[in-house]
DNA sequence: AAAATGCATCGATAATTATCGATGAATGGA
DNA sequence: TCCATTCATCGATAATTATCGATGCATTTT
């Protein structure tokens, strides 16, 4: 992953809305969940929501599939773990050492 | 951590100014680099970085030390692991089969 | 076919963020 | 002490982002 895509993602998850938006997804793989579902749970208007959506979206972070006249939204787990992954390796090439006890603190969560 | 921290160390990161200052300090640690040393790398005015800078200290990104007269500023990497922590959580805590495959591909880089 | 539903897009406005030069405070050196 | 250096803060302006209601398009239901 290029600093451009990760900076994408991070421009993404860095608003409460789509932060949480995001998570809401991730917790609700593999069956996801609607456009409307997630303009519930938000507090904002529709159109307000789906401006938001469309930046989780554009970053890859969400994919979207249509499902008749709804949207079924879905987080991209692989565009999480490549952002994952690109903010440990700035540590990992430089020092293995400063990379372990972040995934010694990462492995026994799963 | 909470969401509302994750927020500020999103957001600080979510600039590429503010990005690529992280990295370099995260590669340059434990010696950390002058504030002098950031603002040369960037390609902007000293208070123009300076602002920046003050985002990245404000989430606990970045932890500056007084030396002399000039600030040495040095990456905090506990507050990575918890962002990234944080960010490992939701799927971890749903269901862990989505996690495995993203420390598998962690871990070799360690 | 007509009405209703689910969602994206448009246009406008408000709010936030980024940028800079100038100034000021603290420190080290002459 | 006086000057130079390093950096933070201030005030102003430009640029970006967030928000909303209204409208439009596709699809399902009646």
């Amino acid at each position: 992953m290029e600093a451009a895509a990760a900076l994408d993602s991070l421009s993404a998850l860095a608003h409460p809305t789509r932060l949480d938006a995001f998570r809401r997804l991730v917790r609700s793989e593999p069956d996801g969940l609607s456009t409307g579902q997630l303009v519930e749970a938000s507090s904002l208007s529709q159109s307000t929501f789906s401006s938001h959506l469309a930046i989780l979206v554009g970053a890859g972070l969400v994919m979207p599939e249509k499902h008749g006249r709804q949207m079924i939204q879905r987080a991209n787990i692989e565009a999480l773990r490549d952002l994952m992954l690109f903010l440990a390796k700035d540590c990992c090439e430089g020092r293995a050492e400063l990379c372990e006890p972040l995934l010694a603190e990462l492995s026994p969560c799963c």
